[in-house]
This record gives C-alpha cells, structure tokens and sequence, in this order.
DNA sequence: GATGAATGAGCGTTCATTCAT
DNA sequence: TATGAATGAACGCTCATTCAT
C-alpha cells in the first residue's frame, strides 16, 4: 500500500522546522537520563544537539521548559495507554497484566523520559508548575491499588496480600527497569513483561 | 559523680572529635538522600550541622570525600552481613531469604546512604576514586545470580526461570524500597521481607 | 484625481524605502525614551515595528546606528532653529527669549529624541563616534551662557547673577521637561515657554 | 574641639567589618551613578572594589538589593530632613527657602543616590519591590505643591502662578543639579541654594 | 525585504574551596 | 575548631549580530 507508506516517509524525512526541536529533545532527555536534571548543563545538552548554548534558547525558553516537555509528553502517552486499559472491562488479572505490559512497552518507547521521572518526580513535584507529577502519581496509585485491591475481593490474587506494599514492589520493579533495559536488546518489552508477570502471579519457587 | 558529669559533658563540649565527624556525616546523608548529592550545596549540609559552610573543611577534604566515606561505610557493613550469609553453607532458598532480609535490614540501618547509592553509583562508579562501586556491584551480581542459579540447578527454583531478568526486578524492588521505607513506620525490615518473600517465591496468584 | 491615490497608496503599499526606515526609527525612539537605550533590545525595537530582529538589519547597520541617526537629526533640526535665533540680532532678552521659547518647541517635535540624549549624552559623548554630541554642548553652552552674560553687560539682567550657575539651572529646567511632557496635552510649548520665561524673568515673589 | 574631632575620626579608621559593606555600596553607587544601573555590570562593580564578582554576593544578595540600599538609605535620610522642615510650622516662603537648601544639601551628601534616583526611578516605581519610590514621588509632590500653594493663598507668591508648571520647574532644576554638582567645587551647597533661591523669587531681570 | 536559525560574548549568580585569624 | 571573607570556575540565560534562504 503505497498512501500509508508515503505517509509515514512523511515524518522520517527532515521537511520542517519542529522537527529541530524535537531533536534536541531527544538529545536533552538521553542527557538528562544519563546525569541527572541538574548535574545537565546547557552547554552538555547544546554540544550533543551540536549548536552553542544561547541557541537553545531560539527554541526553548528555559532549561526547565525542555524538562517540562519531556514529562509531560511521556506522561500524556502514558495515561492515553493506561486509560484505555483501565475503561476495557477487563478482570483484575487481565487489567494487571495489561497495565504491566504497558508499562514496558513505555519504558520501550520513552525510556529516557522514565528514567528522568523515577530520579526528579519527587523533588519536582514539589514546585508549583510541575504539580501534574503529583497528580499522575497518584491517579497511578489508585490504577494499580484498585486493580490489586478488586482482584483480592474476586479472589482472582491471595486473601493475605499486603496491597499496599504488593502495590510499591510492582511499581518501583517496573519503572525502575527503564534504568537497564535497553531498546533492540535480547528482550522485547512483551517478553519482559510476560516473563516479570509469571514471576509476580506464580512465584519463582518450584511447585511440588 | 565523673560518670553523669563526662556524659553530660559529651553533648555539650566536643569531647572526642570523632563523634563530630559522624554527626556531620549524618547530616550530610540525610540531604544527600533529600536532595541528590549534585543538588546539595556544601552550606545546607553546613547550616544542618550548626556551622559554616568553610568549617566543613576542617573535617573533611572535600564534598566529595563525605560522600565517599557515607558510600563506603554503608558498603563495608553490608558485606560483613552478605559474606556472613554466603559462608554460612545454606541452601539456595534460605540463602535467598537471607540476602533479602539482610537488605532489607540494611535498607533500615543507613536508608540514606542506599538511597544515595541507588541515585549516584552508576555515574560514579565511572571516576576512579569511586571504582569500589563498581566492584562492588559485581560482587552483588555474583552473589544473587549465583544463588538464582544454584536454585534452578537444585531444582528448588522453577527451571523456565530467566535468571539474570529475575536478578534484575529482585535486586530493584529491593533496593529501590529505600525510597519509600520510613524507620519506625508500620513494617519492620522483617517484616517487609517475609512479604516480599512470600511474593516473590509464590507469587501473588491465588491457587486453586 | 491621480494625487489622492498616489497619497492612499503611500500608506498602504511600500513605495519607497526612506518611510519605512523612518517608522522603525520613530518606533526605536520611542523605547529608547521609554526604557533607556541600553534597557532596549532590538527585538523589542522589532516588535514594535512588527518584524524580527534580524530584519532590522537589513534597515540599519547597528543598534547603535540607530541611536546616532535619532540623536544627529534632532541635534541638526535643533540647530537650525537656534542659529536662525541667534544670527536674528535680537538684545538679550529676546534672545534668551526665543532660545527658551524654540527649546521647548523643539520638546514638542522631538521628544524622545530629547529624553535620550538626556539620558544618554553624557556617558556616549566619550566614544569617538558621539563626538558631536559633546561639540553640541560646548556650542550650546556658548549660545546661552554668551546670551546672559551679554544681558548682564546689557544691564537687563540682574548684575550679581553668577552666570554659570544660572546658565544649569536653565538648561537642566528646559531640558528635563521632556520627561513629563505629552504633545496635545493641557499646555502648548509656547505657553509653557512663557510660564517658565514669566519665573526666570521676574520671579516668583509677589512684588509689594 | 577634640571630642567632635575624634567622633568624625572614627568613621574614617577601617575597624569593623560592617564598613566594608559600605565602601563596596559607595562604590556601586558611583559607578551606578556614572554609567546607569543596567549599563553597570557586577564585574565593574568588583573591580571597583578590588574584589571578583563573585564575592560580591557574600555581602549583597543581588545587584538589584544593592541598587534598593543605596536609594532606600538616600530617601530615608531625605525624608529625615524634609520632615524636619515640614513640622517646623514656617511660613510658606521659608519653607521653600528651607526645602531648596536641604535639597541641595542632601545631593552634597548623596549625590550618586541622587543621580540613581533620577535615572532610575520611573521605570523602577512599577517593580512591586520598588513602591516605595513611587510613594516617595507622591510625598514629595504633596509637600512642594502644598508649599507653592499656601505661598499663594497667602500672598507671598504671585496669584498668576501656575504651582502645577512651577513645581515641575522647581523640582527638576534642583534634583538634576545632582548630575554637575561636584563636592568640594567652588560652590557650597547652600551657596547654590541661595544663588538659585533668589532666581526662583526675584527673577534674574534687573529691575527698573 | 524579511525570516529562521544560529553565533559568541558577556551577564548576574552559585558554589566548592581556601586561608588568615 | 570555627569564622569571615574571598576566589575562580562554571552555570543558566540574554542579546546584538550574521547569513542562507
């Protein structure tokens, strides 16, 4: 089919403008993920993008804003993802190994932007601009806790599951993988889902 | 009575200088772990401590030699503890249960330093002063992964299990648990332990 | 009626280039009166004349072009008007007389210009290229002081006048109005003129 | 008189750290008053001082709370002085006489705040820090234009006088002398006051 | 004539560190 | 032991200016 091809040659071949920002996007995030927010200078992030540092400011108004950016267009995907999950009707089991494999996938797609959210979600969270950190935290929360909680009361998981602490366990075990997992390695997002799933639903213990 | 008088004295004239190094040190963790230790300036760790930010040096060569004695006494600790667990000839499982219940036991004795470390090691561990983190991180590669193994090979781990991703999500959840544990809070170490044990090795998957 | 269209399309098509240069200046101007040359970037200028900075430089050489074409042109229109005052071979008074009356006119016409060089003389009549705004004061300092002590000579002015004293307070007075002055507002130049004419001349006492 | 001998010399021998404060405040101030607050950069303020730019900020929290001390240490002590004068219960005559004198003392005492204020205080009033200059502005107003008026309900001025345009004149002429006022020139500041005082009430043409 | 993108020098500010006292 | 004052390098950012299109 040739229209869907031209299609999508129409955002791999350099014809417009932002696509420069969204290169030095991409550069600013893999520098912000590899450093850390603050130990980033401009000049770092203007040196990989291969321009001086004043020019970055033809772009973007600030350091921040480039931060402010990268979270908020990872996190938009994210719920847009995690919100078509959570509205399917799927049972707690389903829902769980849904939101897990998800979560990979994103990791797949925007690990920069994750690792970068694992590190200053707390600390930004904090200032005014970035409270929607805040708030995605806690709609996270809620996704997870419910799904957990609903699939005890449809004893679906174990009567005796601390939620709350099953609940960080799962959540730090998947995010935190942004900060090994490398994209186009051994393992796709779907297998390193499937296999952390077995581990969380069967255990890692031989059965008699 | 000299014994209440030399013990009232050691709070309020500085007796023995080594307890003022350690009190600093403290501090110093405490903030590093708050604020990351590139976002820490050398004033708020002197303002937290009752002095001035020059008077640091008096103690200490430099920012960086505090982090690396937080880092490094936090290191040498926790191999007492492993190298007691690895020696001690258990099977795979309890040795696995040890290992977690001594991290977790670590994570409750210095939750700083293992945050710092969570947040730091990987770009330290590329300057040369800090090559110990490095090593150390192998060591506690081997020793994980050598348990995991050695549990499949005993037959007491499930066979299908992919040991180094499983190395992965356990080593995080673990140590990623610094981020959120509060000494004193609901859950001793133990306890914290037994669940995620109980987790990992059976999973969260009702039976039939 | 070929002249009302040639006059409708000067406004609306660019016919020739002097008028545009002219706008942009008169813009430029006004936020150097505004906020200081030095507070003033040229993309403000820009703004103002609705194009981009860079465009600008297609208009002028330099920000500080602009600033020496606003400043010689008013020093020159000013000029003209004083030399015709003082070749006019009026006495003294009169003299002192037109050269107030022509100052504040010239505060109508010229305003910004006015408040700039203010502002500005001082510190730029250093720089090799600003010459003449130091020549300017010297003459006009000539002009006025030349026109007192001419009046005290003449006797139409008080005898134990210090002249040079006289001479800054007179020309400050004159000269800062252009900074609460606006064009069509309660007073015309020419009253103005008069007012201050009716002080410096006779006073403000009420004579018994 | 050695006691008031040895009063003025303790402000001149360097004792305390608090006057190095001052030497640096002095310092901006003349360099500020010189090239104007924007056009001044921190690093000619330190050289000024003998010190780098960066040490600056051990005495000062920024450039601009450098810039508030000068001007609210300047309007203090002028607003000290008018006050004085204000409730001394004077005629309306003396009162001017006496609000020119001081005027022109206190550009003897703080010429560069003078000048700073001069430049600087329109644009500075908006900045919300910097009310207090546009309530300075507005006493100031208050306490000349009532002067001027109660002159003329008492007759000691002329009845044609328009106060509005005098006050102007009268308020620049003074407050501008802080841009060519040298101290220790040949002209005392109350030299300079009476010399313009009996220009403001008797006018400088001779009488008949 | 004007734009979009970049340059490079310099700005106000921060901060680890030093050192005489 | 600790302080007060300074250093100097680097930081985020601004801005006049350039230039291919």
């Amino acid at each position: 089919m040739p229209t869907s091809n031209s299609s999508s040659d129409r955002k791999k071949t350099p014809v417009n403008p932002p696509e420069r920002r969204e290169e030095i996007l991409a550069v600013a995030a893999e520098v912000f993920a590899a450093r850390g927010y603050n130990a980033t200078t401009v000049r770092t992030i203007a040196d990989a993008a291969g321009m001086l540092a004043g020019s970055l400011y033809y772009h973007f108004d600030s350091k921040e804003s480039m931060l402010d950016e990268i979270l908020s267009t990872f996190l938009d995907e994210l719920w847009a993802r995690y919100d078509a999950v959570l509205t399917a009707g799927l049972g707690p089991r389903q829902t769980l190994e849904a939101l897990v494999t998800e979560s990979f996938r994103e990791i797949d797609r925007h690990r920069c932007a994750v690792a970068i959210y694992q590190r200053e979600a707390r600390h930004l969270g904090a200032r005014p601009h970035f409270g929607y950190l805040a708030e995605s935290q806690q709609r996270f929360e809620k996704a997870w806790l419910g799904t957990l909680e609903r699939g005890v009361a449809d004893e679906v998981f174990r009567p005796d599951l601390d939620v709350r602490l099953t609940y960080r366990f799962v959540r730090d075990t998947v995010w935190v993988a942004a900060s090994w997992y490398r994209p186009g390695g051994l393992h796709s997002p779907e297998e390193i889902a499937r296999q952390y799933l077995s581990m969380l639903l069967e255990g890692i213990a031989l059965r008699a």
